[in-house]
DNA sequence: CAATTTTTATTTGTCTGACATTTAAAAGTC
DNA sequence: GACTTTTAAATGTCAGACAAATAAAAATTG
């Protein structure tokens, strides 16, 4: 691992890359301990300051973690399922806020990756995924509903037909798809007819799952991707010309 | 934006986390200052190096970007597809070394995902990302490729086909899972008959694909996935009982 | 007056040295 | 031997300083 101090760059930076590069490539493992502070500034010649800003860019990504006290320091961190989805919900939601994605775009992708889970959820979906879809569509006909906490729900929903699919690398891509789209939907308002329509779209969808019914599941999809975008639209057109 | 000394939580953590919040909830929108290092020492009341520390977990994520000199400072970026694309290869590739994630399992949410591109990449694929392909092709039927340029073709090809799709949020949701494969892909050694079959199976999507004829795509798509499966189980297979 | 150069002020990048806090292991005590 | 105390090592935090970059202001010059 070496840096040169030559560079333009950050010497931070620097260090932060010559380390991530050594636990992608293996040459440091899950859970084994890096130097010290005091021994990595005199390894890459820099002060203790310089390699904390490194280790915290690093803790940032949660490729590392810190442990004060004796026999403490900094360990290379396990990335669980946990940290990479929330890391992408993160970066999925900034990403489409900060770049004017359209509606049409993310629901397009949204939904074509949810339909590429329909086959696999209707094969292996568990009873209590099932059940957890079925609590979620009543929570949903609830009277007095926000429309955040409906958009919540119907995220709920849709992360438990995921899950059904059984592969957790499916689930953890999706998650960010999923959830990013959130912030774009809560900017549709539900009306008491709308709502009654999706419902009966999701119940459709989560009848077709009990009996491991593949097709009825993807052309329900399609039908509430074409809904769902009926609806964004019809919010837009009320915006252009506010009668 | 406040903090709580009393959390157990590192104070530079916390900093960061409050000046994240406001970047996501559009407290601070995009290319807007924050203020210098000194001053946020001042509203946090806590010293510099500690603040600094808080900036560069956030330009570990991207999310802001710092310039030195007169006028400089911290700037809240604006999240490229670029930037989130590279994070989610990084993320998406640990993820799958450190949690022994099956290649089945890996295999299978590739192939699901990229499927949910072929129809609409059949439908709006150019002329262009064709050629891309075909020139994929021809690259992996050159003899005395190595095993890992072989991969690395077959990643560009498969990226040409899902980028014909026209989604940049698709593109940007599989990249990860797409690339992260490489590695586990990396372990197969692909003899000279292997290769023939893939690159039959590469020039009959781009056939179809040219046809804009979405079911051949899929159906061959799901063949390759399983000729690709086979190839990991035998692999597997000599490992075990190595004649 | 206009164009160029110089100065200045601001801001991040880095360093030094110090102290506080946490924690595990070693030493001491009953 | 079990418990308590001490000690050492490591991260967390602070204060103050200087270096380097950079844009704006001031001075200079043709």
């Amino acid at each position: 691992m070496k840096i040169d101090p030559q560079k333009p760059a950050d010497l931070s930076a620097q260090i932060a890359q010559a380390i991530r590069d050594a636990i992608v490539s293996g040459e440091l493992i899950v859970d084994e301990r890096l130097p010290s502070e005091a021994e990595l500034s005199d390894q890459f010649q820099v002060s203790r300051p310089t390699v904390r800003e490194a280790l915290k860019r690093l803790a940032a990504q949660s490729l590392i973690r810190t442990q004060r006290g004796a026999s403490g320091g900094a360990f290379v961190n396990r990335l669980s399922f946990q940290d990479a989805y929330s890391q992408q919900v993160t970066t999925s939601t900034l990403l489409l806020s900060m770049n004017a994605v359209t509606f049409d775009t993310a629901c397009e992708a949204r939904y074509a990756l949810e339909r590429a889970c329909a086959p696999m959820s209707a094969e292996r979906r568990t009873a209590d995924q099932l059940a957890t879809m079925r609590a979620e569509i009543f929570r949903q006909s609830q009277p007095g509903l926000t429309d955040e906490a409906f958009c919540a729900s119907d995220v709920a929903f849709h992360r438990a037909l995921v899950d059904g699919a059984g592969n957790p690398v499916l689930s953890y891509q999706l998650a960010g798809a999923v959830e990013a789209m959130q912030p774009l939907m809560n900017m549709i308002t539900f009306t008491a007819r709308s709502r009654e329509e999706i419902i009966l779209l999701h119940e459709k969808i989560a009848d077709a799952l009990e009996a491991r019914d593949a097709e009825t599941v993807d052309n329900t999809l399609v039908d509430l991707e074409s809904y769902t975008r009926l609806l964004a639209h019809d919010v837009a057109e009320r915006r252009r010309k506010p009668a």
